[in-house]
RNA sequence: GUGCCCAUAGCUCAGCUGGAUAGAGCGUUUGACUACGAAUCAAAAGGUCGGGAGUUCGAAUCUCUCUGGGCACGCCA
């Protein structure tokens, strides 16, 4: 039994039409009863409930929906569940009106929990790890690592209000060759800045972020790194190049908002020996074998459509090898579950994964993994090139500077990570009415500001007293009805991992909010009235800066 | 060639664990500021849900197939 007021009615009804199904002889008993759904239909006309029992009963009860809900209407009791008029509709769909006050209860709820309300509990307090960004360490973050970081922790917030217990972490890519890349790369532009002639190493990397360094470097050390043998002066543009890079990218996240519980290193994978015992792990298991003087992974007895190359002819592992060594780790920690949000462009990397997994002898399914697909931006109407080559890309310092982050939290969570997102810099940038950023944040200044008048005129605020009989519009009802749904949303929306539906949710409210708003005057001289008023718009200020939370955007009181 | 994602209004996208007349924003058109904030509201026009076949009481949603686009297919990382 739920302790949501919605959620407690839509019960009622359901064991309503349960019971009268079972009276009208279609089933013998309620266990027999197919999953059948009771939910407040699209369309307002329709009523408040809606239910498709008598369609999902056709089959059992071999005869037409219509016959069977006009069954069910016979014997149903409609003092048990509020119900005021119960009707047939459409192919068979049973339409319930309820007394209206069904609703009132909402507020007291929302009230009452505050910045909890909307919390619920499917996740059961399970342990959920959810991974993402994990940029390389050789470079700015930029779009793409934005939309990651956005998706990534409202989904966090997301499973967080679900129930679960959630650790966020950030897998920092600090070993491997392009390591010694991002090392050449700060040396090629370290010589530059001093005037001497240098190449960029082939798969060199060209950001902006690699000259500055360069230049901070010629400031505090002059030319003294020159004179250094090779290897220690390898090893200094290695360890200053990453510390920089991370000190960069964990301020950048942290001006997003987001903050990791583990910051978790691959070098001290290898530290720990535990690269090597991942290896041997997998040998003990019966599943490598070697061939042309390297080491293979079986994978392909797990799905994948070809072995892999854990230990390379030259001895030295392939990038999937200590990413295997990490994901043992992660699964030797306990978590019940385990999410990887990544960029579209490593899709393909996700059977062998799965694959090394299984070899291991972990459950795969433990293992999931998102994909976020790619962003374009667009500027004045053209999409912006990026290019990795010339270090030409966006960074997502430059991004929260010109958009804020707001904005570019709600606009890449708003979209599905299935769907290739357009990011327009104009439209984000625009303060006027077509961002919609503005528009639900808008929504709860207007409230703070009702409350800021009602002070000014000494209105005693004392929700608890106010008698919520005496909110009698239709859009008053909406409102405690789009508020009494966010515990189900919160739910679903977690169950999907889609955060992007608190957007659409948020935005909705929002909307029926703004329509009130103008139709109705909250503060007149009916103070009973006002009472009731300022008590239901306390309740959705409440929503709306809970959900805004929840997606990592602030939720202004004036603007 | 193989795999994954996508195709819904002029544009950008929801809706996809099957349900009623397919929705929203932008853009277009028409209205609303002498009352709590017009970053707002009211309304209109706009659709063969990429094509075809199948599954069933019912398909944008599930299956197959074709077309078109994106991303991947290394002893790179």
């Amino acid at each position: 039994m739920s302790d949501h007021v919605l959620e407690r009615i839509h019960q009622r009804v359901k064991d309503a039409i349960a019971d009268a199904a079972v009276a009208a002889g279609l089933v013998y008993s309620r266990d027999e009863l197919p999953p059948f759904v009771v939910e407040v239909p699209k369309d307002k006309a329709h009523g408040d409930l809606a239910t498709n029992a008598a369609m999902q009963l056709t089959r059992l009860a071999k005869r037409n929906p219509r016959q069977i809900a006009e069954a069910i209407l016979e014997h149903l009791d409609r003092n048990a569940a509020m119900i005021r008029t119960a009707e047939i509709a459409g192919p068979g769909f049973i339409n319930f009106r309820l007394d209206k006050s069904y609703l009132y209860p909402v507020i007291g709820e929302v009230l009452r929990a505050g910045e909890h309300y909307g919390r619920v509990n499917v996740g059961g307090g399970r342990k959920v790890q959810v991974e993402f960004v994990s940029a390389n360490p050789t470079g700015s973050l930029h779009l793409g690592h934005a939309r990651g970081a956005a998706v990534g922790d409202a989904l966090c917030n997301l499973l967080d209000f679900a129930g679960y217990d959630v650790t966020r972490e950030y897998y920092i890519n600090d070993a491997g060759a392009q390591v010694t890349n991002l090392a050449k790369s700060i040396e090629a532009r370290y010589r530059q800045q001093l005037g001497l002639e240098a190449e960029m190493p082939e798969d060199g990397y060209y950001g902006d972020d690699i000259i500055e360094f360069a230049k901070e470097l010629v400031e505090r050390e002059g030319d003294r790194l020159l004179s250094l043998p090779d290897d220690e002066r390898l090893r200094f543009f290695r360890e200053y190049g990453l510390r920089r890079e991370m000190e960069k990218i964990r301020r950048d996240l942290e001006r997003f908002r987001v903050r990791f519980d583990n910051w978790f290193s691959e070098t001290s994978l290898y530290e720990t020996g535990q690269v090597e015992a991942a290896v041997e792990a997998l040998r003990e298991r019966g599943m490598v074998y070697e061939q042309d003087g390297a080491v293979w992974l079986r994978s392909t007895a797990f799905g994948d459509d070809k072995d892999r190359v854990l230990v390379k002819q030259d001895g030295s592992y392939t990038y999937l090898t200590p990413d295997i060594a990490y994901h043992r780790d992660k699964y030797r920690r306990g978590y019940d579950l385990l999410i990887n949000i990544w960029g579209a462009d490593h899709h393909g990397y996700i059977p062998r994964l799965k694959a090394a997994m299984a070899a291991l002898g972990h459950d795969p399914d433990k293992l999931v993994v998102l994909i976020a697909q790619m962003v374009s931006l667009y500027r004045n109407g053209e999409k912006v090139k990026m290019s990795k080559r010339t270090g030409q890309a966006v960074t997502m310092e430059e991004l929260m500077d010109e958009v804020g982050v707001d904005a570019i939290r709600y606009f890449f969570t708003m979209r599905s990570m299935d769907s290739h997102l357009d990011f327009d810099m104009d439209l984000a940038v625009s303060t006027s009415n077509d961002n919609p950023v503005y528009y639900v944040q808008y929504a709860h200044a207007r409230i703070c500001s009702i409350f800021r008048q009602a002070e000014e005129q000494g209105i005693e605020i004392d929700h608890g007293k106010a008698d919520l009989t005496r909110l009698t519009v239709e859009a008053e009802f909406d409102l405690m009805r789009k508020m009494g749904e966010l515990p189900q949303e919160v739910a679903d929306a977690a169950e999907a991992r889609a955060p992007h539906r608190l957007v659409r949710y948020v935005y909705e409210l929002a909307t029926i909010f703004h329509s009130y708003y103008k139709a109705e005057r909250v503060i007149t001289d009916d103070r009973e009235q006002t009472a009731a008023r300022l008590a239901l718009l306390a309740a959705v200020r409440i929503v709306i800066a809970n959900v805004l939370r929840l997606i990592g955007v602030t939720a202004p009181e004036r603007m």
